[in-house]
DNA sequence: TGAAAATAAATCGCGCGCGACTTAATCACA
DNA sequence: TGTGATTAAGTCGCGCGCGATTTATTTTCA
Protein backbone atom coordinates (compact mmCIF):
# COMPACT_ATOMS: atom_id res chain seq x y z
CA UNK A 1 0.00 0.00 0.00
CA UNK A 2 2.49 2.84 1.22
CA UNK A 3 5.02 2.53 -1.87
CA UNK A 4 8.43 4.99 -1.25
CA UNK A 5 11.58 5.63 -3.32
CA UNK A 6 11.29 6.64 -6.84
CA UNK A 7 9.66 10.48 -6.47
CA UNK A 8 11.90 12.88 -4.94
CA UNK A 9 9.83 14.60 -1.56
CA UNK A 10 7.01 16.40 -2.61
CA UNK A 11 8.28 19.58 -0.28
CA UNK A 12 9.20 23.17 -1.06
CA UNK A 13 12.89 22.63 -0.48
CA UNK A 14 13.33 18.80 -1.76
CA UNK A 15 16.98 18.29 -1.99
CA UNK A 16 17.26 17.14 -5.72
CA UNK A 17 19.40 13.66 -5.06
CA UNK A 18 18.95 10.33 -6.39
CA UNK A 19 20.37 7.31 -6.75
CA UNK A 20 22.40 6.44 -3.76
CA UNK A 21 21.53 9.52 -1.40
CA UNK A 22 17.52 9.00 -1.64
CA UNK A 23 17.79 5.61 -0.55
CA UNK A 24 17.67 5.14 3.91
CA UNK A 25 20.23 2.42 3.73
CA UNK A 26 22.79 4.18 1.49
CA UNK A 27 22.79 6.89 4.27
CA UNK A 28 22.80 4.52 6.84
CA UNK A 29 26.11 2.90 5.56
CA UNK A 30 27.55 6.00 5.03
CA UNK A 31 27.14 7.93 8.06
CA UNK A 32 27.66 4.93 10.12
CA UNK A 33 31.18 4.59 7.99
CA UNK A 34 31.74 8.22 8.34
CA UNK A 35 30.50 8.50 12.36
CA UNK A 36 33.72 5.19 12.83
CA UNK A 37 36.26 7.17 11.18
CA UNK A 38 35.24 10.30 13.77
CA UNK A 39 35.94 7.95 16.51
CA UNK A 40 39.54 6.32 15.26
CA UNK A 41 41.74 8.52 16.31
CA UNK A 42 40.46 8.69 19.41
CA UNK A 43 40.06 4.96 19.40
CA UNK A 44 43.81 4.35 18.35
CA UNK A 45 45.07 6.39 21.70
CA UNK A 46 42.82 3.65 23.32
CA UNK A 47 44.27 0.87 21.21
CA UNK A 48 40.51 -0.31 20.11
CA UNK A 49 39.00 -0.93 16.95
CA UNK A 50 35.15 0.57 16.93
CA UNK A 51 33.61 -2.85 17.21
CA UNK A 52 35.85 -3.82 20.46
CA UNK A 53 34.95 -0.09 21.92
CA UNK A 54 31.53 -1.63 21.79
CA UNK A 55 32.18 -4.58 23.34
CA UNK A 56 33.98 -2.40 26.11
CA UNK A 57 31.26 -0.82 27.30
CA UNK A 58 28.48 -3.55 26.81
CA UNK A 59 30.33 -4.90 29.72
CA UNK A 60 30.54 -1.92 31.72
CA UNK A 61 26.82 -1.93 31.66
CA UNK A 62 26.79 -5.92 32.28
CA UNK A 63 29.96 -7.33 32.80
CA UNK A 64 30.05 -11.59 32.93
CA UNK A 65 27.68 -11.95 29.96
CA UNK A 66 28.05 -14.79 28.12
CA UNK A 67 29.01 -14.27 24.13
CA UNK A 68 25.47 -14.71 22.77
CA UNK A 69 24.44 -12.40 24.93
CA UNK A 70 27.00 -9.99 23.86
CA UNK A 71 26.41 -10.50 20.68
CA UNK A 72 22.29 -10.01 20.98
CA UNK A 73 23.06 -6.45 22.55
CA UNK A 74 25.05 -5.31 19.78
CA UNK A 75 23.66 -7.15 17.02
CA UNK A 76 26.95 -9.10 16.11
CA UNK A 77 27.12 -13.01 15.75
CA UNK A 78 29.48 -15.38 17.68
CA UNK A 79 31.59 -15.97 14.29
CA UNK A 80 32.46 -12.10 14.71
CA UNK A 81 32.57 -12.29 18.26
CA UNK A 82 35.30 -15.39 18.97
CA UNK A 83 38.08 -13.92 17.67
CA UNK A 84 37.26 -10.38 18.45
CA UNK A 85 36.87 -11.67 22.36
CA UNK A 86 39.87 -13.81 21.67
CA UNK A 87 42.06 -10.42 20.80
CA UNK A 88 40.95 -8.90 23.56
CA UNK A 89 41.55 -11.13 25.66
CA UNK A 90 45.51 -11.34 24.37
CA UNK A 91 45.05 -7.72 25.22
CA UNK A 92 44.69 -8.45 28.48
CA UNK A 93 41.34 -6.72 28.59
CA UNK A 94 38.46 -9.19 29.53
CA UNK A 95 38.68 -13.05 30.51
CA UNK A 96 36.65 -15.75 29.23
CA UNK A 97 36.09 -18.89 31.62
CA UNK A 98 33.92 -21.82 30.71
CA UNK A 99 30.39 -21.99 32.76
CA UNK A 100 30.38 -24.50 35.61
CA UNK A 101 27.05 -25.17 35.89
CA UNK A 102 26.87 -24.99 31.31
CA UNK A 103 30.00 -26.24 30.02
CA UNK A 104 28.53 -24.71 26.66
CA UNK A 105 28.48 -21.25 27.92
CA UNK A 106 31.54 -18.95 28.19
CA UNK A 107 31.19 -15.64 30.88
CA UNK A 108 32.75 -13.03 29.37
CA UNK A 109 34.03 -10.26 31.96
CA UNK A 110 36.33 -6.93 32.51
CA UNK A 111 39.74 -7.21 33.82
CA UNK A 112 41.25 -4.66 36.33
CA UNK A 113 42.98 -3.15 33.22
CA UNK A 114 39.66 -4.00 30.79
CA UNK A 115 37.56 -1.59 33.45
CA UNK A 116 39.95 1.26 33.28
CA UNK A 117 39.85 1.27 29.80
CA UNK A 118 36.00 1.23 29.48
CA UNK A 119 36.01 3.81 32.06
CA UNK A 120 38.31 6.05 29.39
CA UNK A 121 36.23 4.62 26.04
CA UNK A 122 32.88 5.95 27.79
CA UNK A 123 34.11 9.48 27.64
CA UNK A 124 34.24 9.27 23.93
CA UNK A 125 30.76 9.55 23.20
CA UNK A 126 30.13 12.83 25.38
CA UNK A 127 33.62 14.42 23.97
CA UNK A 128 32.78 13.62 20.11
CA UNK A 129 29.49 14.53 20.54
CA UNK A 130 30.65 17.70 21.88
CA UNK A 131 33.48 18.47 19.42
CA UNK A 132 30.03 18.25 16.73
CA UNK A 133 28.26 20.89 17.76
CA UNK A 134 25.36 18.99 17.89
CA UNK A 135 22.15 20.47 19.64
CA UNK A 136 21.01 18.55 22.54
CA UNK A 137 17.50 18.62 21.71
CA UNK A 138 18.88 17.26 18.07
CA UNK A 139 20.65 14.70 19.92
CA UNK A 140 17.76 12.93 21.56
CA UNK A 141 15.56 13.42 18.21
CA UNK A 142 17.92 12.17 16.03
CA UNK A 143 18.32 9.10 18.45
CA UNK A 144 14.60 8.63 18.63
CA UNK A 145 14.54 8.37 14.94
CA UNK A 146 16.88 5.64 14.31
CA UNK A 147 15.75 3.49 17.37
CA UNK A 148 12.19 3.78 15.93
CA UNK A 149 13.99 2.89 12.01
CA UNK A 150 16.01 -0.34 13.97
CA UNK A 151 12.30 -1.41 15.53
CA UNK A 152 11.19 -1.50 12.06
CA UNK A 153 13.56 -3.24 10.30
CA UNK A 154 13.37 -5.81 12.87
CA UNK A 155 9.92 -5.99 11.91
CA UNK A 156 10.36 -6.49 8.61
CA UNK A 157 13.40 -8.44 9.20
CA UNK A 158 10.94 -11.13 11.24
CA UNK A 159 8.60 -10.94 8.13
CA UNK A 160 10.96 -11.68 6.00
CA UNK A 161 12.35 -14.73 7.76
CA UNK A 162 8.20 -16.25 8.77
CA UNK A 163 8.11 -16.20 4.40
CA UNK A 164 4.66 -14.05 4.46
CA UNK B 1 29.03 24.64 25.16
CA UNK B 2 26.22 21.87 24.05
CA UNK B 3 26.98 18.62 25.79
CA UNK B 4 25.17 15.23 25.31
CA UNK B 5 25.36 11.94 26.45
CA UNK B 6 24.65 11.00 29.75
CA UNK B 7 21.58 11.86 30.96
CA UNK B 8 18.78 10.12 29.60
CA UNK B 9 16.47 12.70 27.57
CA UNK B 10 14.48 14.74 29.92
CA UNK B 11 11.15 13.44 28.13
CA UNK B 12 7.96 12.28 29.83
CA UNK B 13 8.55 8.57 27.93
CA UNK B 14 11.86 8.33 27.08
CA UNK B 15 12.86 4.95 27.00
CA UNK B 16 15.21 3.75 30.01
CA UNK B 17 18.14 2.85 27.71
CA UNK B 18 22.04 3.30 28.70
CA UNK B 19 25.47 2.22 26.85
CA UNK B 20 25.38 1.63 23.47
CA UNK B 21 21.92 2.01 22.57
CA UNK B 22 21.97 5.60 23.85
CA UNK B 23 25.05 6.56 21.46
CA UNK B 24 23.85 7.96 17.65
CA UNK B 25 27.34 6.20 16.62
CA UNK B 26 25.77 2.46 17.78
CA UNK B 27 22.46 2.98 16.47
CA UNK B 28 24.01 3.88 13.33
CA UNK B 29 25.76 0.68 13.02
CA UNK B 30 23.27 -1.36 14.16
CA UNK B 31 20.73 -0.23 11.56
CA UNK B 32 22.72 -0.13 8.68
CA UNK B 33 24.31 -3.83 9.41
CA UNK B 34 20.44 -5.01 10.10
CA UNK B 35 19.53 -3.06 6.79
CA UNK B 36 22.46 -4.84 5.26
CA UNK B 37 20.98 -7.94 6.09
CA UNK B 38 17.66 -7.28 5.04
CA UNK B 39 18.76 -6.68 1.71
CA UNK B 40 21.03 -9.84 1.09
CA UNK B 41 18.80 -11.97 0.43
CA UNK B 42 17.45 -10.14 -2.64
CA UNK B 43 20.71 -9.11 -3.20
CA UNK B 44 21.95 -13.03 -3.40
CA UNK B 45 19.20 -13.61 -6.45
CA UNK B 46 21.33 -10.36 -8.36
CA UNK B 47 25.15 -12.12 -7.72
CA UNK B 48 25.79 -8.88 -5.50
CA UNK B 49 27.08 -7.90 -2.68
CA UNK B 50 25.76 -4.58 -0.99
CA UNK B 51 28.47 -2.31 -1.84
CA UNK B 52 28.53 -3.88 -4.95
CA UNK B 53 24.97 -3.06 -5.53
CA UNK B 54 25.71 0.98 -4.40
CA UNK B 55 28.61 0.90 -7.15
CA UNK B 56 26.12 -0.26 -9.61
CA UNK B 57 23.45 2.10 -8.60
CA UNK B 58 26.03 4.81 -8.52
CA UNK B 59 26.95 3.57 -12.09
CA UNK B 60 23.71 3.81 -13.50
CA UNK B 61 23.15 7.45 -12.54
CA UNK B 62 26.78 8.78 -13.59
CA UNK B 63 28.00 6.32 -16.18
CA UNK B 64 32.11 6.76 -16.96
CA UNK B 65 33.26 7.56 -13.78
CA UNK B 66 36.46 7.58 -12.57
CA UNK B 67 37.40 5.48 -9.40
CA UNK B 68 37.94 8.15 -7.29
CA UNK B 69 34.76 9.81 -7.91
CA UNK B 70 32.73 7.21 -7.08
CA UNK B 71 34.32 7.01 -4.11
CA UNK B 72 33.67 10.18 -3.30
CA UNK B 73 29.32 9.54 -3.77
CA UNK B 74 29.76 6.63 -1.78
CA UNK B 75 32.15 7.29 1.02
CA UNK B 76 34.92 4.47 -0.43
CA UNK B 77 38.60 4.93 -0.64
CA UNK B 78 40.14 3.31 -3.42
CA UNK B 79 42.02 0.75 -1.27
CA UNK B 80 38.20 -0.34 -1.22
CA UNK B 81 37.38 0.14 -4.70
CA UNK B 82 40.59 -1.24 -6.61
CA UNK B 83 39.85 -4.89 -5.46
CA UNK B 84 35.94 -4.53 -5.52
CA UNK B 85 35.67 -3.22 -9.15
CA UNK B 86 38.26 -6.19 -10.13
CA UNK B 87 35.46 -8.54 -9.20
CA UNK B 88 32.83 -6.49 -10.95
CA UNK B 89 35.06 -7.14 -14.07
CA UNK B 90 35.64 -10.45 -13.45
CA UNK B 91 31.78 -10.97 -13.45
CA UNK B 92 31.37 -8.96 -16.45
CA UNK B 93 29.27 -6.27 -14.88
CA UNK B 94 31.74 -3.16 -16.00
CA UNK B 95 34.67 -2.41 -18.18
CA UNK B 96 37.92 -0.13 -16.35
CA UNK B 97 39.55 1.51 -18.84
CA UNK B 98 42.66 4.16 -18.92
CA UNK B 99 41.64 7.41 -19.90
CA UNK B 100 43.56 8.65 -23.07
CA UNK B 101 43.90 12.20 -22.05
CA UNK B 102 45.27 11.33 -18.22
CA UNK B 103 46.51 8.41 -18.13
CA UNK B 104 46.36 8.12 -14.16
CA UNK B 105 42.68 7.83 -14.66
CA UNK B 106 40.31 5.00 -15.04
CA UNK B 107 36.98 5.16 -16.05
CA UNK B 108 34.54 2.84 -15.12
CA UNK B 109 31.43 1.99 -17.21
CA UNK B 110 28.71 -0.44 -17.22
CA UNK B 111 28.34 -2.99 -19.40
CA UNK B 112 25.04 -4.51 -21.13
CA UNK B 113 25.00 -7.00 -18.82
CA UNK B 114 25.72 -3.72 -15.81
CA UNK B 115 23.28 -1.94 -16.92
CA UNK B 116 20.65 -4.73 -17.26
CA UNK B 117 21.47 -5.66 -13.47
CA UNK B 118 21.45 -2.40 -12.29
CA UNK B 119 17.90 -2.12 -13.84
CA UNK B 120 16.71 -5.37 -11.52
CA UNK B 121 18.98 -3.66 -8.30
CA UNK B 122 17.40 -0.09 -8.53
CA UNK B 123 13.69 -2.13 -7.97
CA UNK B 124 15.30 -3.60 -4.72
CA UNK B 125 14.66 -0.25 -2.75
CA UNK B 126 10.87 0.44 -3.26
CA UNK B 127 10.81 -3.37 -3.16
CA UNK B 128 12.01 -3.45 0.68
CA UNK B 129 10.73 -0.09 1.51
CA UNK B 130 7.20 -1.67 0.77
CA UNK B 131 7.76 -4.55 2.60
CA UNK B 132 8.35 -2.63 5.55
CA UNK B 133 5.12 -0.67 5.84
CA UNK B 134 7.12 2.37 6.45
CA UNK B 135 4.62 5.45 5.66
CA UNK B 136 5.78 7.65 2.71
CA UNK B 137 6.49 10.13 5.23
CA UNK B 138 7.74 8.88 7.92
CA UNK B 139 10.66 7.37 4.63
CA UNK B 140 11.09 11.43 3.91
CA UNK B 141 11.71 12.55 7.31
CA UNK B 142 14.15 9.96 8.64
CA UNK B 143 15.99 10.24 4.52
CA UNK B 144 16.04 14.50 5.72
CA UNK B 145 17.29 13.80 9.37
CA UNK B 146 20.38 11.22 8.11
CA UNK B 147 20.89 13.71 5.72
CA UNK B 148 21.62 16.79 7.93
CA UNK B 149 23.50 14.21 10.28
CA UNK B 150 26.05 13.19 7.31
CA UNK B 151 26.28 16.99 7.05
CA UNK B 152 27.33 17.58 10.68
CA UNK B 153 29.28 14.62 11.00
CA UNK B 154 31.25 15.43 7.71
CA UNK B 155 31.47 18.96 9.35
CA UNK B 156 33.23 17.53 12.24
CA UNK B 157 35.52 15.59 10.21
CA UNK B 158 36.47 18.52 8.45
CA UNK B 159 37.41 20.32 12.08
CA UNK B 160 38.97 17.27 13.18
CA UNK B 161 41.40 16.99 10.12
CA UNK B 162 42.05 20.74 10.34
CA UNK B 163 43.36 20.09 13.70
CA UNK B 164 41.64 23.12 15.93
C1' DT C 1 63.52 22.59 -19.14
C1' DG C 2 63.68 19.68 -15.40
C1' DA C 3 63.25 18.42 -10.61
C1' DA C 4 59.95 18.57 -6.81
C1' DA C 5 55.10 18.43 -5.60
C1' DA C 6 50.64 16.83 -6.43
C1' DT C 7 47.34 13.55 -8.09
C1' DA C 8 45.13 8.85 -9.42
C1' DA C 9 45.00 4.29 -8.75
C1' DA C 10 46.74 -0.02 -6.98
C1' DT C 11 48.85 -3.19 -3.47
C1' DC C 12 49.45 -5.09 1.22
C1' DG C 13 48.04 -6.39 5.82
C1' DC C 14 44.73 -6.84 9.40
C1' DG C 15 40.22 -6.73 11.60
C1' DC C 16 35.71 -7.18 11.10
C1' DG C 17 30.77 -9.28 9.16
C1' DC C 18 28.68 -13.19 7.94
C1' DG C 19 27.18 -17.68 5.47
C1' DA C 20 28.29 -22.37 6.07
C1' DC C 21 29.88 -25.75 8.83
C1' DT C 22 31.84 -28.23 13.10
C1' DT C 23 32.24 -29.47 17.95
C1' DA C 24 30.56 -30.09 22.37
C1' DA C 25 27.17 -29.95 26.01
C1' DT C 26 22.36 -30.01 27.51
C1' DC C 27 17.53 -31.01 26.89
C1' DA C 28 13.30 -33.52 25.61
C1' DC C 29 10.75 -37.51 25.79
C1' DA C 30 9.58 -41.98 23.83
C1' DT D 1 17.64 -44.48 29.90
C1' DG D 2 19.30 -43.42 25.70
C1' DT D 3 18.96 -41.18 21.38
C1' DG D 4 17.67 -37.38 18.60
C1' DA D 5 16.89 -32.35 18.78
C1' DT D 6 18.45 -28.10 20.53
C1' DT D 7 21.66 -24.76 22.09
C1' DA D 8 26.39 -22.35 22.69
C1' DA D 9 30.51 -21.39 20.92
C1' DG D 10 34.12 -21.86 17.61
C1' DT D 11 36.37 -22.47 12.80
C1' DC D 12 36.79 -21.46 7.88
C1' DG D 13 36.53 -18.71 3.76
C1' DC D 14 35.63 -14.54 1.35
C1' DG D 15 34.56 -9.70 0.74
C1' DC D 16 34.82 -5.47 2.43
C1' DG D 17 37.03 -0.95 5.15
C1' DC D 18 40.98 1.34 5.80
C1' DG D 19 45.90 2.82 7.32
C1' DA D 20 50.25 2.64 5.17
C1' DT D 21 52.81 2.36 1.26
C1' DT D 22 53.92 2.03 -3.85
C1' DT D 23 53.77 3.07 -8.79
C1' DA D 24 52.76 5.86 -12.52
C1' DT D 25 51.39 10.16 -14.54
C1' DT D 26 50.68 15.07 -14.62
C1' DT D 27 51.37 19.71 -12.83
C1' DT D 28 54.01 23.44 -11.03
C1' DC D 29 57.51 26.80 -11.17
C1' DA D 30 62.42 27.92 -10.18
Amino acid sequence: MTQMPPNPPALPDAPLVAGPEAMLCFNLYAASHAFIRLYTPHLERLQLTYPQFLVLLSLKDADGQGVGSLGAALGMETNTLSPLLKRMTTAGLITRIRSQEDERRVVVALTEAGRARAEQAAELPGCIARDSGMSEQSYWQTLETLHLLRAQIDTAAQKQKGGV
